[in-house]
RNA sequence: GGGGAGAUACCAAAGCGGCCAACUGGGGCAGACUGUAAAUCUGCUGACUUUCGUCUUCGUAGGUUCGAAUCCUGCUCUCCCCA
């Protein structure tokens, strides 16, 4: 994979980019939608492809090793054969389940003892054995096993852990560069940069993951509990660090103002399960701010969905009619609102890009902080 | 005509002398959700009050009792069985 670094905006650490995959460009900055286990919750690859725009999405190397598990996958051809998804994928470690399902895990120097959420049986991560089912997998980007601390680890916890997710990934990359792809596409693999909210751990590891020379970076950790500010302050100061001709994956994160601001400090990825959980709970991200399609007000709006129309499904249905379905429990309403707020979370990317490459970005992002902000 | 059962908050349904403004569902209203153990979870849902609390409620009218949704009597209505 490469990244071409297109255009830097002038005031600010805003950048637009492209980065060329074996299955295709990606413009940056990007956000690309979660399919845990090979699929977007509630939304089509064609919809996905044709109506959101979706270049890249996520898989997750914990579910998919559960469910199907490798032998399936490798049978199948890859997870892109598997699911049909002809785009990139990018396949995240299972290190936040190390996080998520902290109840049911161990962890140790060799790696992390877990049971599985599904049948309760006990399993194995480790460096090298994560490496190797993201290239069963066959993802284009792969991300290094982490351990992702709560957002108030305390200091000590924080550097030891730090410690920690360090030499493995050292285990990663050694995994990873005596291995070799099983499909005949190039697959990345991603350092994640931790450290909490602690500036110098971050900077830290920020300058420890570039002895790698991976072909992009990721900042994990956050969003996990800490305040938004905090979350700003390590991204400045994790991007001050990490070289400026590789993308940048901001982890997990977020809301759309938490992407734009993140935008406007140099992040170029996204992933986040927001716009289609959200959505599958009766919550639209629209352009004109938040709109609970629960609440008695939008029982008679007969409006679209998001007047910036970023998805067939928002000048087909309107707001009283997806609250009644929402209402109502149909799966329908899921889908309508997963793949409007997907729609507009790349609707949204585009016009950040659109702005950087004019110029206009630092005059664009704060109006639309704002108006993003709003309940409706 | 005779016999039996029952009437509880928006709906259904517990409660059967004080711990009852009343269990629990549903419905309704509101909130949460950030590398997906989530089509999930949490509140509120008689009135007034920020809280404490006060007031009015369990078909209806009386009665017993220190105290009644709970016991007694009349009335109204509903359902079931037999003729």
């Amino acid at each position: 994979m490469t990244f071409d670094l297109i255009h830097t905006d002038s005031s600010t650490k805003a950048r637009a980019g492209i980065m060329h995959t074996d299955h295709g460009p990606v413009q940056t900055p990007v956000f690309m939608p979660v399919g845990t286990v090979g699929s977007v919750k509630g939304v089509f690859h064609r919809d996905l492809r044709d109506d959101v725009l979706s270049r890249i999405i996520l898989g997750n190397t914990y579910h998919l090793y559960l469910r199907p598990g490798t032998e399936i996958l490798e049978q199948a051809g890859g997870l892109h054969r598997f699911c049909n998804w002809e785009g990139p994928i990018l396949t995240d470690s299972g290190g936040f389940q190390v996080f998520s399902l902290a109840d049911c895990r161990k962890l140790t120097e060799e790696g992390c003892k877990f049971r599985s959420h599904i049948d309760g049986s006990s399993h194995l991560f480790t460096p090298e054995n994560v490496i190797d089912i993201q290239r069963s997998i066959g993802a284009d980007i792969m991300m290094a096993f982490d351990e992702c601390p709560p957002g108030d680890a305390e200091y000590k916890y924080a550097e030891k852990s730090l410690g920690l997710t360090h030499r493995w990934l050292e285990r990663c990359f050694k995994q990873y560069r005596a291995t070799e792809p099983r499909y005949g596409h190039h697959q990345s693999l991603f350092p994640i940069v931790q450290g909490c909210t602690y500036g110098d751990l971050r900077r830290r590891s920020a300058e420890f993951v570039q002895q790698f020379d991976a072909e992009g970076y990721a900042i994990g950790g956050l969003a996990v509990g800490e305040p938004a500010e905090v979350m700003y302050e390590m991204i400045e100061l994790v991007n001050a660090v990490l070289p400026e001709d590789r993308p940048r994956y901001l982890m997990g994160v977020g809301t759309p103002v938490n992407l734009l601001e993140a935008i406007e400090r140099g992040v170029d990825m996204f992933d986040c399960v927001m716009p289609t959980r959200n959505g599958r709970n009766g919550m639209l991200f629209t352009s004109e701010g938040i709109v609970n399609i629960r609440n008695l007000k939008w029982r008679n709006d007969f409006s679209p969905l998001d007047p910036a129309l970023c998805s067939f499904v928002d000048s087909t249905y309107t707001k009283a009619y997806l609250r009644h379905l929402t209402l109502a429990g149909e799966m329908l309403a899921a889908q309508i609102a997963s793949l409007h707020n997907l729609a507009f979370y790349t609707w949204l990317m585009r016009q950040a890009r659109e702005q950087i490459l004019q110029g206009t970005f630092s005059a664009w992002k704060p109006a639309m902080v704002e108006k993003l902000s709003r309940r409706l």
